[in-house]
DNA sequence: CAGACAATATTGTCTGACAATCTTCTTGGT
DNA sequence: ACCAAGAAGATTGTCAGACAATATTGTCTG
């Protein structure tokens, strides 16, 4: 359990990278480079780029490499008007979910020393905890497709692409939600947790449409 | 626009292969097989297998290679669950956008063909007219995301797993059920819509659960 | 016939090379 | 000065071959 294979290796030091941010979204992953880097074969690095892509982190553009994926606004919206179906499906099932020996418990556990806080320290904190959160509503649904397709869908992508715009009422907003979110899915009220999801990811929505043109990759060609 | 990338035409050739069910599911893709095959250095045959698993339809197995994706029924079962919730949005958006210039007769130009057919010669056939159909209202609602999940989801994958269960009644059924959906599609209505698309997915779920056993992979270990 | 060991097949990874393509810099003309 | 055309450089695309690591198969022993 302890060895991975040299693959998984890279992948994860890739990806720690991105998600921390250390490489600007829109970034050039120059191949040489990071073979030097990491002290790996270029084989090995463009099998990392291949299971990087897989998973959305980043782009493979023909003769130009990598890079450190980037939306349009348009697809951003797309993914939300998605990502809000699945999440509405996760806490259905979550709230189906509750009675289940253990998950509850689960869930409350994973999901506490998020919602308890008193106030984020900033966007980059606010990033890993929303992504933390949301991954426990799909864990106690119970569908491992679902939670996979959830995780390659990278809503922290488009946060921390946008992070520059969050302010700190924003955040103190989402984090509200979150609660209630959380509140009524224990309180077993799939109602209500629909309601809720919708509500918070209609909001986020929202904040995708009014942030400005230049935290977006600009439009380009159909295809 | 004519030459394709020699990568994107082994994937191309590879997944044709795949459709086509000339590979059977569960068959094992050996390296050395397919690079004299098709001539290709090895190395590009490895990155069109990280292509075709990011796709879905291959899976890679450390030290074992590429084989044809074979689902256990519990994640036929979860993927159903999703494509559901997908569709419904997607006929949703469809029947949003039915009053936007071309939408309509292009939806109608490639659903007609397939609905017409007085009956059908085969699962085979069957198989990749549901594709079509299923694309259409995913290319119908106009969001290229969502296009793009619902290929990598892989509905045919399935279909072709179970495709010996398959009775002419049962395509026979769901051919009429194609047609409810568009015809809901077309009247603009989207509450219709969003039942018939329920009431074909929910049918072809049960038939899902009760296929014999041997037409999954078993269920394995955790991960 | 079960289990252990050897032989073989297959994948994992590396090195180095050259061709194809994109980017940037230089140069000549107006 | 400015712009287009072309040359030079950087980077990726693809190949070939090699060896190590691991899995599969075959064989022998008790």
């Amino acid at each position: 359990m302890v060895a991975k294979s040299k693959l998984a290796t890279l992948v994860a030091q890739l990806d720690a990278r991105i998600e921390s941010a250390a490489l600007v979204s829109g970034q050039r992953l120059v191949e040489s480079d990071l073979t030097q880097e990491f002290g790996v074969s270029r084989a090995l690095l463009r099998e990392a780029f291949r299971h990087l892509a897989a998973e959305g982190a980043i782009e493979l553009v023909p003769n130009r490499g990598a890079e450190v994926r980037r939306l349009t606004r348009r697809e951003a919206l797309e993914l939300f008007e998605i990502r809000t179906e699945l999440e509405v499906l996760a806490a259905r099932k979550a709230v189906d979910r509750m009675g289940a020996p253990g998950v509850a418990s689960a869930f409350e556990t994973s999901v506490d020393p998020l919602l308890s806080k008193a106030h984020l320290s900033g966007a980059m904190e606010y990033i890993s905890e929303n992504e933390a959160f949301h991954r426990a509503i799909f864990v106690a649904a119970g569908n491992r497709t679902l939670e996979d397709l959830a995780r390659k869908l990278r809503l922290s992508l488009i946060m921390s692409q946008l992070q520059a715009a969050m302010t700190p009422e924003v955040l103190a907003l989402s984090q509200k939600e979150h609660q209630a979110v959380a509140a009524a899915i224990i309180r077993k009220n799939p109602v209500e947790a629909e309601a809720e999801v919708r509500q918070h990811l209609g909001r986020a929505t929202q904040f995708v449409r009014e942030a400005p043109d230049d935290m977006f990759r600009p439009e380009a060609k159909s295809r």
